[in-house]
DNA sequence: ACCTTGTTGACTAAAACAGTCAACAAGGCT
DNA sequence: AGCCTTGTTGACTGTTTTAGTCAACAAGGT
């Protein structure tokens, strides 16, 4: 039941963009420091999230990333689901067929039912809920962190 | 996000014999055909469920295996917990020390509701609520899989 | 004794995953 | 124009985990 790196490093790195929100592009390199992801990890996760519409952006100079959406409307399950693939805790939850019998198998339910109960929360949190979150826990906001 | 084989076998194995509460012990052989699972995999399974408490074993002829505990007393999340060893969706839920300034990490506090919305789901149901779940199912219960 | 059944541990194959490296594309700056 | 900065892409590696197998063994019934 474990969350892949993958999917906790994007939004650790979602999180850095969304407290940069309306500001000027943010180096890749920086989100990667501050948010301790290793940095040739963190450009693989950069480009599924440009596609994806979240993330922009720019090449060059005075370049960076930066999101596209405003932060609260960007749900966690949205991001995770991008990023891992799928949260349903087994294969037969998406894909019913994979599993003979699935009419007599109870324990397929079961699993549809945890998965719902991720979703829930994660539909629920946003961007903006973890820049709130984390602007009530470190008083200083993003002056906590300088650099 | 996926639930080991083990987990998912395991719940399976103990359904199995939850269907059986009260009767004699069921052959490990017949558990693996009924329910899908190697045999050879499914032995590794039950040695920590006997351990546990959970399960209840016979060697010999007319030997098999059996609940140990009431079916109602025995909760997926116990089980789901000793095969799979934890269900929190992050290392730093369990152990927070391993990752450092957990203090402003809001994305720690993130999966560790997903890890209670989880187990919320596993606590609520039991083996005895699987039983009567698979009895609505197939409406001719046991008897639905001859052998 | 012998047959049946669970127990244990060593082992293997395959897949998933985290992480790295290097070549490249695109855009600003002087 | 040329250089420097920055993101993009794809190939690659090493490690770990996981599912699954095999074979020797222990225990109990008949």
């Amino acid at each position: 039941m474990k969350l892949s790196a993958r999917a906790r490093y994007g939004t650790k790195a979602l999180l850095e963009l969304a407290l940069h929100w309306g500001e000027e592009p943010v180096l890749l390199k920086d989100v990667a420091q501050r948010q301790q992801i290793p940095l040739p990890y963190l450009e693989h996760l950069i480009g599924p999230l440009v596609q994806a519409g979240i993330v922009k952006s720019t090449r060059g100079a005075r370049g960076g990333v930066s999101l596209l959406k405003p932060p609260e409307e960007v749900m966690l399950s949205e991001v995770i689901q991008l990023l891992e693939g799928s949260i349903s805790p087994a294969e037969c939850v998406d894909n019913p067929e994979t599993c003979s019998r699935s009419n007599l198998c109870v324990t397929h339910d079961i699993w549809d039912e945890v998965k719902e109960a991720v979703s829930k929360v994660l539909e629920s949190i946003t961007l903006q809920d973890l820049v709130e979150r984390r602007r009530q826990k470190g008083q200083l906001g993003v002056l906590e962190y300088p650099l």
